[in-house]
Parts: structure tokens; C-alpha cells; sequence
DNA sequence: TCGATCTTCACTAGG
DNA sequence: TGAAGATCGA
């Protein structure tokens, strides 16, 4: 019955599939059957008694990613998938905390902050210590504290010797302190309680040891310093580690993932080296060889080289456009006329460095009438209303939840300005006591009577909601609260807000607990780990619009990669660092890698930016790749007939066509200033003597530096 | 308290 | 450019 489950796997897959019961490190390239190996891994383990489902633990990064894992176990083998512990590090750390929240410290109904509320939470503590946020932006303290935590390390174990990072410190300690006292946990802490959990309780840690033999891990390269310190611990000295990855798609360096993580895997299990999936089963070979060639310029890889059994198939195409529009245009053309050929919109996908390019395509589909999609913007639980809703159902279970008293206390406008709130903040410090204690306490003032009257309606609320099911809580909660009353007041979006809150009594409704007993807790839960798609209605044909990161892991047919050029792919905030231009270069394999037959590459000559125009050079990624690869498009036959396929074709002749320049230098330059040092021409004013440059310089940050008395100063790199 | 106006800022983003 | 947050006046 194996010949079943292993047939057609090729002989590296079969090679990670059947390794033996030890750790390894499986190197996936782009589209060479990762998920499947993964699966196939677990079921074979299962399959030859090696394992029992109670002892497998699968993690990775997104809920979709878990989801997917377990739909194509069961359908390979009947299992039963919840015995497993498959899921996010989150959703893991979230079940272990929940099954010890005594051990932790943590109440039983805790609550998870998302960012946001982590950041209000920041803002909330410096208002409270009387710390200017302008000293300690509290984004700057958001990232201190979750730094600090994804290493490990507690604010009690830092020491510093600056009085800024003193402060810093403290006010970790602070952020702490006031998380405890209100049963709260951010995304770090979820992480870190847990790691902490079964690293100070040796029994349980055991335990945990004992059970999960195989642990696998997927997009190990994401994997940040304590997840993978999470995944030591629980693998102790016996149990096998399968971790697969991918070293040259490692695109998320900028939120703390460490790659070294894969080399340290091989170090510390005492693995010779990692299998290597190489055969791709997606693209045509001219992008794999583009792909190859591009990321074989990074430095420290663990190194491989995709292949395919397919042929080449069509060049890449590439066309220079003269400015932004134009650009624009050439994509929604090419996409009407593959759409014309055949193709479907919903296999092309606009491709970008960054989410402020799509305004412009946007433009452009609505004017020619192509449906398209975009990834990104507002997820389900993070659109106002669902929090404002979920807000007051918290208040339910727990009154003394600041976050959420704060968030609603004048939701609908009931009269509690920012003034009464601040009173109210004060004398909660002053007594020692939660907002909600200190508003049922609040004798006189002027907005003693409308106080009164919010704690009231929770009150109301706690009293009512007892004895209801989940979904009438909620459903509860939204009419009794005034939300739903007030956006059937409001014109303007009122009406799509209340749909969202119809639906979310509906995911209420469909909801299934584990212990019915903590419904809400659960459902409030889930709506932290799990914010919802980024994208609305997926029914209707329509063109892909996703920046490069959202596109890891998904594949179309025909992939546009827009705005190849220098300062915004590569983007100029990594132009100062080489580790950062090899991120940006993998993030462009990432790009190159999405497409399975047709790959366009594009750039404008002209950009607006932050409302500003801008000149760039072409991306240097573009150069790095084969020109025997490439196929020039070119605008000159723009009026050809309709007859013609495209009404971009290749030119007789490629048009040179005259780059911006000031000065003699470019945007997108590299160049060395005698006092500032290295830096990057990132934009330029003006016109004959009176010329002005922006530059961007390694040491000394981003200056305008006049011509007429710079340019003797500059010399080009 | 609320709306209108001003200022600021700008890459990527999962749980 | 344009969205979002801060500030100001009614």
C-alpha cells in the first residue's frame, strides 16, 4: 500500500518522504512539490506505524497554510486530522497556553492583542507614565519590546547603560506588568509564555517530549530565533525535526526571520546537509534559467539549481515603458489579449514591490472594463465595525479589559469625550483600579450622569448575554450597544458595515467550540489568530493585483512584474545594505519564480511617487538576468493593426530612448560624497546650473545637496 | 463633541 | 498624491 502514496514522486522527494526517524533539512525550491513532500512525509510516517497521529506536530506560519496540510492529509489517507497537532506557532502556543493556563500565570478566558491593539496598549502605558511619545515613538517601543521577546530574553535580564535604552527597558517591564494585570497576550508573548511554560517545568516539558516524535516544520527559513528555540526545546535530544524551507525565498528578514536558522538545524542535529528539491514542476526553463541566474549573485546560499523537465518555452518579455501610465497600460493591454487568446484572468497577476503601484493599474483596468482582484488592505476582523462589535462582547466577559472599554466607552458617541476618558484614566491610576472599576466608582463631574449610563448598558449586557448561545450574544451585543443603530444612521458606508456585521452573527453562528462552556473566549480567540482574508468575493474571473510577498506560494499562468526599477525594486531603504539588496533579489526571485508559462517584466522611465516625479534606471535585477532570456517589447508599433495579437510587439529596432538625467547623474546612481560618504542619488529637481540632488547616504540619512556647490564633492561609484 | 482643516508620512506583513 | 492622525474652532 505504500507504492500507493509514494508513487510519482520523484527520487529527492522520496528521499526526504521516507528519511529516516531523525531530523533533517529538506532545501524546497520554488514550485518543486514542497507541500506535497511535507504531507506525504506525515501519512508515510503513519502509514508504516513509524508514528501515531497523537505524535505528529506540524507547524507553520499561516492558518492557510495549516489548512491546506490538513485537507490533503485526509484526503490521502484516513485519518483522523485533529488527533495531530497541525497549525500555526501561534494556534500551538494559543492550545498549550489554554490547557496550562495555571501553570502560566494567565487566566483562563486570557485575550490576544493584535498589533494594533498591542501598539494602543503601548500608547496607552507612555500616556499613563506621563512619557512623551514623541521621545518613544510607541511603534519604536512596540518593536523594541517584541525584539526583545522574539530573543528571548525578559526585561528583567536587560541591562543598559544609555538612559534611552534604560528607558526602553522600563517601559518593557511597564508594558509587561500592565498586560498581566489585564489578562492579556500579545503575538511575541504567545510565543515566549509558551517557550517559558515547558522550559521551567521539566514534567511537562517531558511530557510534551514523549509525545510529539516527529516534529515538521514548513517555511523553516521564516522561522524567527525563538520559534525555532520553541521547536528545540520540544524536540529535545530524541525526536526528529523535519523542517523544510527554502534559503533564497527568505523575503521576510525584515520582521525578524533569521535564515541562519537552516544552517543551524544542520549544525545542531548533527545533519551532513540538506535533500535538495530542485526539479520544478511549475515554470517554463527560460524563467527557471532567469531565476537561477538571478539568485546565483547572493552570497552564502546553501546553493541549487532549479531544472525542469519541460522545455524552455517563450523568452521573457520585457518592456520599457516611458513613464508610469504607460506601463499601466501596456499590462491591462497584454491582459486583454491573452484574455482574447484564451487565457484567463484570474491565472495573469500584476506583480509589485509595494502596494502604492496598484493605484494606477486600478485606473487603468476600471477604463478598460477588466475585472481584477487586489490582495491586501482590511481583513475581516480588523474592519471597525467587527472590532467595535467583538469589543463590547469582551466587555461582556470581562468589564476590567481596558483595550476594549477604551475602544467602545464612546462608541456610539454617548457624550464620553477624550476629556471624561482622561479623568477616568486618571483616577483608575489613582485607586489602583481597571477603567471599568473606576467608572462604576466616578461620583460627580460633569459626565458623571453619561458614565452612569455606559455602565449600565455593560451591566446589561453581562446580565443578559449569560444565558444566550454565542450567536445571540453577539447578536446581542451589536443591537443593544447602539452599533447597529448607529450605522443604519450613517449614509455613507453604514449599510456594506452592517452586512460585515451580519456576518460575523453568522460566523458566530456556524462557530464550533471545543468546550462550550468558553464559546466567546474561543470565538474571541479565533478572531485574533485568524483576521480573515484579504481578499473579498473570489468567484468572478478577474486579474491578480498582489505586491511580491503576498504572491509566495501561489503560481499563474502569466505573471507581470511591474516597476522594476532602482529605488523601488530593488527599494532604496535597502540600498545601503548588501544584506538587504540580496533580500530584495531573492524577493525578485520570488517574483520571476510565481510564473508558469508567461513572465513580463516592465519599468517606467518616469514615476510619480509620494506625489512627486521621478526618473529611475532600470532595476539592476533586470540586467542581471541573460539578455539570450529576454525578448525587448517595445511602444513603436503601438498603431499596428488590431489584427496583430498584441499591439505591443518587438520592434525592427530597439528604441534608445534618452534616460533623465541631471547633472550628469541619475536617480538610482551610486556615488561618494568627500564628507558624507557611500550614498544613492534617490531623486533630483531642477534643470541646466540650477540642479539639485537627493541622496540618500549610508551614514549620514537622506540630504538635498545643491549642484552648485556639490558637484566638485561627488564622484560616481 | 464634532467636523473641518492642517500636518505628516510613505516597503514588504503573518499570527 | 492621498490617507490617516492631530489640532482647532464652533
Amino acid at each position: 500500500m505504500n507504492n500507493d502514496l509514494l508513487a510519482g514522486l520523484n527520487a529527492e522527494q522520496l528521499s526526504a518522504v521516507t528519511w529516516p526517524a531523525k531530523s533533517a533539512l529538506v532545501l524546497a525550491g520554488a514550485g518543486s512539490g514542497k507541500t506535497r513532500v511535507l504531507t506525504t512525509r506525515i501519512a508515510w510516517l503513519l502509514q508504516t506505524g513509524q508514528a501515531n497521529p497523537a505524535s505528529i506536530l506540524a507547524v507553520t506560519f499561516t492558518n492557510k497554510a495549516a489548512r491546506e496540510m490538513q485537507t490533503r492529509l485526509a484526503a490521502m489517507m484516513p485519518v483522523n486530522v485533529k488527533t495531530m497537532w497541525i497549525g500555526t506557532f501561534h494556534g500551538l502556543c494559543n492550545r498549550l497556553l489554554r490547557m496550562h493556563y495555571r501553570d502560566t500565570g494567565l487566566p483562563q478566558t486570557f485575550q490576544i492583542l493584535d498589533s494594533g491593539e498591542q501598539q494602543s496598549a503601548i500608547k496607552r502605558l507612555l500616556k499613563s507614565l506621563d512619557i512623551s511619545d514623541e521621545k518613544f515613538p510607541p511603534k519604536q517601543v512596540q518593536q523594541f519590546i517584541n525584539g526583545q521577546k522574539e530573543a528571548g530574553v525578559r526585561a528583567g535580564e536587560l541591562s543598559a547603560h544609555d538612559p534611552y535604552t534604560k528607558k526602553l527597558i522600563e517601559l518593557y517591564a511597564a508594558y509587561d506588568a500592565q498586560c498581566n494585570r489585564e489578562g492579556v497576550v500579545d503575538f511575541a508573548e504567545l510565543l515566549l509564555r509558551s517557550y517559558e511554560l515547558l522550559s521551567r517545568n521539566a514534567a511537562l516539558c517531558e511530557h510534551y517530549r514523549a509525545r510529539f516524535r516527529f516534529l515538521l516544520v514548513d517555511e523553516f527559513q521564516d522561522t524567527n530565533r525563538l520559534q525555532y528555540a520553541w521547536l528545540k526545546l520540544l524536540a529535545g535530544p530524541d525526536n526528529a525535526l523535519f523542517a523544510v524551507g527554502d534559503d533564497d525565498q527568505s523575503i521576510y528578514a525584515f520582521r525578524g526571520a533569521e535564515v541562519g536558522n537552516m544552517r543551524a538545524l544542520l549544525a545542531d542535529y548533527g545533519v551532513a546537509g540538506p535533500v535538495r528539491l530542485e526539479q520544478n514542476y511549475r515554470s517554463a526553463g527560460t524563467i527557471l534559467d532567469a531565476a537561477n541566474a538571478l539568485i546565483e549573485r547572493n552570497d552564502g546560499r546553501l546553493g541549487k539549481q532549479l531544472w525542469t523537465a519541460a522545455g524552455p518555452g517563450d523568452k521573457i518579455r520585457l518592456f520599457d515603458a516611458y513613464s508610469d501610465g504607460e506601463e499601466a497600460q501596456f499590462i491591462v493591454d497584454e491582459v486583454k489579449a491573452l484574455k482574447r487568446d484564451g487565457w484567463s484572468l484570474s491565472d495573469m497577476a500584476v506583480l509589485y514591490r509595494s502596494n502604492a503601484q496598484s493605484r494606477i493599474l486600478e485606473h487603468v483596468l476600471v477604463q478598460a472594463g477588466v475585472a481584477y482582484r487586489i490582495y491586501g488592505g482590511l481583513r475581516f476582523f480588523e474592519r471597525q465595525e467587527i472590532k467595535h462589535a467583538l469589543a463590547y462582547l469582551r466587555l461582556a466577559i470581562n468589564p476590567d479589559d481596558d483595550n476594549a472599554l477604551l475602544r467602545v466607552i464612546n462608541v456610539p458617541a454617548r457624550g464620553i469625550g477624550a476629556r471624561s476618558v482622561e479623568n477616568l484614566q486618571t483616577a483608575s491610576r489613582e485607586q489602583g483600579v481597571s477603567l471599568w472599576q473606576a467608572a462604576c466608582g466616578a461620583g460627580g463631574g460633569r459626565t458623571a450622569g453619561k458614565l452612569a449610563e455606559f455602565v449600565l448598558l455593560v451591566e446589561k449586557l453581562r446580565q443578559r448575554c449569560e444565558p444566550l448561545n454565542l450567536a445571540e450574544q453577539v447578536s446581542l451585543v451589536i443591537d443593544e450597544s447602539g452599533l447597529r443603530a448607529m450605522y443604519e444612521a450613517d449614509k455613507k458606508d453604514g449599510e456594506e458595515r452592517l452586512a460585515n456585521l451580519d456576518e460575523l452573527i453568522n460566523a458566530a453562528t456556524g462557530f464550533m467550540p471545543q468546550e462550550p462552556q468558553l464559546a466567546v473566549v474561543e470565538f474571541l480567540t479565533q478572531a485574533s489568530l485568524e483576521a480573515g482574508d484579504h481578499q473579498a468575493d473570489a468567484g468572478e474571473d478577474a486579474l491578480q493585483l498582489m505586491t511580491v510577498h503576498a504572491a509566495k506560494g501561489l503560481e499563474f499562468n502569466a505573471v507581470f512584474v511591474g516597476g522594476l526599477e532602482e529605488g523601488l525594486f530593488p527599494h532604496e531603504n535597502s540600498f545601503n545594505d548588501p544584506k538587504g539588496l540580496e533580500e530584495e533579489r531573492r524577493l525578485m526571485y520570488v517574483a520571476i519564480t510565481r510564473a508558469r508559462q508567461r513572465l513580463y517584466l516592465t519599468n517606467a522611465q518616469s514615476r510619480m511617487l509620494h506625489g512627486q516625479s521621478r526618473y529611475p534606471i532600470r532595476s539592476r535585477f533586470v540586467d542581471e538576468i541573460p539578455a539570450e532570456l529576454l525578448q525587448v517589447l517595445s511602444a513603436t508599433v503601438k498603431a499596428a493593426p488590431v489584427t496583430s495579437r498584441s499591439s505591443w510587439a518587438e520592434p525592427a529596432f530597439v528604441q534608445q530612448k534618452a534616460v533623465a538625467r541631471q547633472g550628469g547623474w541619475r536617480v538610482g546612481q551610486s556615488l561618494s560624497h568627500t564628507k558624507f560618504g557611500a550614498g544613492v542619488v534617490i531623486n533630483a529637481e531642477g534643470a541646466g546650473d540650477d540642479v539639485r540632488l537627493q541622496i540618500n547616504f549610508a551614514e549620514h540619512g537622506i540630504k538635498w545637496l545643491d549642484l552648485r556647490y556639490a558637484a566638485d564633492k561627488l564622484t560616481s561609484l
